[in-house]
DNA sequence: GTGGATTTATTTGGATCTTATATTTAGGTC
DNA sequence: GACCTAAATATAAGATCCAAATAAATCCAC
């Protein structure tokens, strides 16, 4: 397949080989001369580069009849472009109870999309990796590709993960993190959920430090700093159970570390609405059936009741953000996952809780524009990432014919 | 000088030549076959980058008249070794009461040392200035160097240094990092100091993920995360005002957050011993004259008020340590500084202190062994770091004569 | 000492890749 | 069709590396 080293009289056609090829993902189509302008190399030396593209199966060569807005003196340029069949990247979101899949093109144009729902504890391990192995399967078939088209799957899961794919010990994390390298083809990367989502939110936004938060059932952070992603030998960055252990005074065992502002808003408002005094629109449900949606819906019409939780939840925001902001310098944090949709009263009680008069710069809290989406939409931009970072580690699909 | 951009064709040679000077960097003295299993390179490749660096000042050629140890048959090999006079690197800890410099050789070996007082609001910002440049020469002078022979300086200064060696608006901040570029000559980096403190702390022991806290008046941390140090756009990365701030329940301006260790018990003692009930040795001295060493002393001849404040440093230590632990998978958490001769009873609360009903990893409380040094020998380190990351940017002092 | 044996240095030729400089080519314009 | 222009191609030259052959330096056995 890939020689593992290349002799070192090849390296630099490697290398202007890779910085060409990185070019032309971004690019729809170009001539020569622009990547004469971005690789600083010959003319001779960019189509020489070129025709070797050509014949790995990663460019093509696009006739110029419908050259459009063409300066129109001289001989015309040969124009390239990413070959459509080269291949396409999958991103998974392998949530606990629904996966969603995407398939996209080497340039990042959404090309078909699946979402299911799962039961990720009746199913196992090895039943969430044989689903997930049809599912792709299925949204490969809807956009006319196969699993041999496929570069790179890139599989988010609610779970530490560390640099090689491994998640720490715990009943949980090991059927979240379902041994996916085996059940799907070719090379596929496992990461934890929050940090797809904050690697979508940096493609987004691109801003060198800032945090992702994703709280829905459970909370997870994905953190970028200096512009890279935190993970730790254990995959353990990101992690927030301090949080209650922290503002106890004491060391406890923390009950709402582990969980998302949608958990706890559920949580907080079945507990409490016995001892609540006041009016409540939300008595009106029976209490085991309070959703998290009910909550957030119940405070927009100005329920006070509501209003007291997401008010908890604001200053529990607050709270992370002023860590957040003091420790790693973060100046944007970004509510993300399906809950974002709701969240912006509980980013309105928060931002007014942030300390003024501390003299510290303030992190911008906002909501994600990504919803329930985030995180396969990250993988998907992680998948293209990694491309870019090495194209020549992957083979296109399907050389000449 | 140096070329900007090297013409793609000579990329090759530089990338070479680079890889093989970081290896001499390593070694003592080495032989071409050595270069050659480390690079990877033939013969006559790696005999040709030496010539060139020979050329260039870096290395020398060693007389093998005392070929001690070698294997004795055949031809004897050259053997090259990293030129002497190529040049020295300098580091300095610029601290807001006293300059360490340190000038090692490329090897890291320290060849010379100062300690000098100052009163740094006396000689506002360009005194600091002049002071560096002279204790520096000093220093150099000492050792038979001048100057011109500095290949790099890093000066480290209590202040939040961002990618661009600037610090952000603060009276105090400014004075600190008090444009030492201006005022030294050659190429000079501006770091932290408590970041400093953690490069010198990642030298001494390797780990991926370590927190280095600097906490002797002033509190600063040092952050290494998957081996990088984390800055952040502002310099901020390991601030930890959030502390008081969170403990509080609310958001206060915090009082102790910039204060560090040895700050904290000197004033504690100061501000306790009236309300204090119980017998104390510290009574005897006057209040105003009780110092951080005297509360550590006391402690350890049995004090029971001085053990209080050591377990309430304890307890602090553990809070940060928690934090660190959760949200950035950090394994080791180093106290560095003057103060952690004395920390080791803090440490012991702190250890105490750890949860571990939690299950998660508990992480490494040690003390730094390097005492008052520490920025003075990270600056040493991250200057070698520098040069080996790209040692053909730093040109070697006095090319072949 | 002399002649292997051994290891390294040096030389030589060839291959790859890039650059620089013509020369040709494909379009348009007049 | 002559002319213009910008790009493609062709050619020569330079740089670098590798592989193989050759030369050198040292030890050791005799």
């Amino acid at each position: 397949m890939n020689e593992t080293t290349a002799s070192s009289t090849q390296l630099l056609r490697q290398i202007n080989s890779d910085a060409l090829l990185r070019f032309a993902l971004q690019e729809q189509v170009f001539t020569a001369g622009e990547a004469m302008a971005v690789t600083g190399l010959t003319r001779a030396t960019v189509l020489g580069v070129c025709d070797g593209l050509v014949d790995a199966g990663w460019l093509e060569e696009v006739d110029d009849s419908q050259a459009v807005g063409r300066s129109l003196k001289g001989r015309p340029a040969r124009r390239y472009q990413l070959r459509e069949a080269a291949g396409v990247v999958v991103g998974l979101d392998a949530g606990e109870s629904y996966f969603t899949t995407i398939v996209a093109d080497l340039r990042g144009r959404e090309l078909g999309t699946r979402r299911q729902s799962i039961d990720s504890h009746a199913l196992g391990r090895s039943g969430r990796g044989a689903c997930a192995r049809e599912l792709i399967r299925l949204t490969l078939h809807d956009v006319g590709r196969t699993l041999d088209d496929v570069l790179l799957t890139v599989v988010g899961v609610p779970a530490p993960i560390d640099a090689n794919g491994r998640s720490p010990e715990g009943k949980f994390w090991q059927l979240m993190n379902s041994g996916f390298a085996s059940h799907l083809q070719g090379m596929v990367v496992v990461e934890n959920d929050a940090n797809l989502a904050a690697v979508a939110e940096r493609a987004h936004e691109p801003s060198a430090n800032q945090a992702t938060l994703l709280t829905g059932e459970r909370f997870g952070a994905g953190l970028i700093v200096d512009g890279r992603l935190l993970r730790g030998p254990r995959g353990g960055a990101g992690e927030m159970r301090f949080l209650d252990t922290l503002t106890a005074g004491k060391f406890v065992p923390d009950e709402g570390g582990t969980d998302g502002f949608g958990a706890l808003a559920r949580k907080w408002a079945r507990s409490r609405i016995h001892s609540y005094e006041g009016k409540t629109m939300l008595r009106q449900m029976p209490e085991g059936e309070i959703k998290a949606e009910d909550v957030f819906q119940a405070a927009r019409e100005g329920d006070p009741f509501a209003e007291d939780i997401i008010a908890r939840l604001g200053a529990r925001l607050a709270r992370i953000a002023v860590v957040l902001s003091s420790l790693l310098d973060i100046e944007r944090v970004v509510i993300a996952g399906g809950i974002s949709r709701a969240i912006e009263p509980v980013l309105e009680h928060a931002r007014i809780l942030l300390p003024t008069e501390t003299g510290l710069p303030l992190p911008e809290l906002i909501a994600s524009r990504f919803g329930a989406e985030v995180v396969v939409k990250g993988a998907i931009e992680s998948a293209l990432t990694q491309i870019k970072a090495e194209p020549n580690a992957f083979l296109p699909r399907a050389a000449r014919s």
